[in-house]
DNA sequence: CACGCATTTAGTGGATACACTAAAGCCGAT
DNA sequence: ATCGGCTTTAGTGTATCCACTAAATGCGTG
């Protein structure tokens, strides 16, 4: 449960606090978000709470039930359909990243990668927050506002899937290693490389999550 | 403008009013979007009138400025990133729909496609919508919700530019061969050829807007 | 005449009160 | 015990009021 006195809540922060407890798994699926009880937990009338239920009903993490909003059930096929967009788009991204990167964004991406690799044993959390910000550090060096923000929108249909598909075996260290190589395509300006790189490590986590899947469903929760 | 008097509004049907007024180009780029004004317009107090704009908001048909929300002023670098990433959702989508189509989607975008056919000089609203119906045809045919949402964004993400493509020169005409050539290679089940078909019919799509951008430049409003 | 400062005001953000709807409980009759 | 209809109630949708902020405006001064 994320915090709920001591600072002060605006829409904005509710919607991100909101977002933030779907994407960690606090909020379950299928879970009712009912706008007073969550204005009582943030200490605001049900107002802003609305505003940032209707956000989130955009972007697809709640979805309208017969009684208000609920938390948004993941189904397999949808999933994969995710999956299969992101790849496409994130080839695309790594692609744009290495033409039109600059400097700066090339520092920001070895600053994330080098963070990460000095990590031991980092809680899944960590391990999805840090993954999607290197994620999202090669859409700013896009330079794409577009594409960026449809990625990002695409991401967090995902995350709230019960386990990031970081935390399986020695995934972590490979996932780091293909961050490197599709690193070094971008710095190279070398955007084929950087593209299929991308669609390489993309496919990979697909099919990491399927395997995910296919375990959850054998031995349900 | 949008009828005002004799309907009543929530706000959700403000929403696809407003939606309506933007895309028709009814509300001319920057122009202010008031809460209090359109509670006016519309006969209703200001909270549906400010779910209705957080809509909008986020998908991005209107932007934050110094006072408010205003209708979004589309830039040229804005509009080719859209179209490169629609090329690639459209030309997908195509593939997709001729692997899944079942005959209620061919029926239905053969009908579209004759009602096309059989207009005699239609307006250029007339055709935006129409060909908007098509194109959402192809996603319902898809079966891809992932997809055709992400695909119904970014299609108004453009449409609120001054003209559509569809009326310059012997456009309309050219666009429905694309379409039936496209439904062709859909009702065959031949994904590759409705992905290549489907992206051409974008590229071309692409150049002429970017024809009407230059032409809007060179001879501003 | 231009610049800085105080004042006004246009406009949004949040709180609260009221209206409406449909699901859930309840009770009696068969 | 079960079904039909009534009542309750949980929950959202809308209206209105107050609070706050920052852009515009006007006024005095150099």
């Amino acid at each position: 449960m994320t915090a709920s006195t001591g600072t002060r809540h605006d829409g904005d922060s509710i919607h991100r606090a909101l977002r933030e407890d779907i994407l960690s798994g606090a909020s379950r699926s299928g879970e009712a978000m009912r706008e007073v009880t969550l204005a009582e937990r943030f200490g605001v009338s049900r107002t802003p709470v609305r505003q940032a239920l209707g956000r989130l009903e955009q972007e697809r993490l709640l979805e309208r039930g017969a009684r208000g909003l609920f938390v948004k059930r993941v189904d397999a096929r949808e999933v994969v359909q995710v999956y299969d967009i992101r790849i496409m788009l994130e080839a695309e991204c790594a692609s744009q990243a290495a033409l039109s990167r600059d400097s700066s964004d090339i520092a920001r991406l070895q600053g994330l990668l080098e963070r990460d690799q000095s990590l031991t044993d980092p809680s899944d959390r960590e391990r999805t927050v840090n993954n999607l910000e290197f994620h999202s550090a090669i859409g700013v060096a896009a330079h794409n506002p577009v594409l960026t923000d449809l990625l990002q929108r695409l991401s967090s249909h995902l995350i709230h899937t019960p386990r990031s598909t970081l935390s399986v075996g020695n995934r972590w260290a490979e996932a780091l290693q293909e961050h490197a190589s599709i690193l070094a395509a971008i710095s190279d300006r070398d955007g084929i490389r950087a593209s299929s790189l991308a669609r390489r490590h993309m496919e990979r986590a697909r099919e990491i999550r399927l395997d995910l899947i296919r375990a959850e469903f054998s031995q349900p929760s």
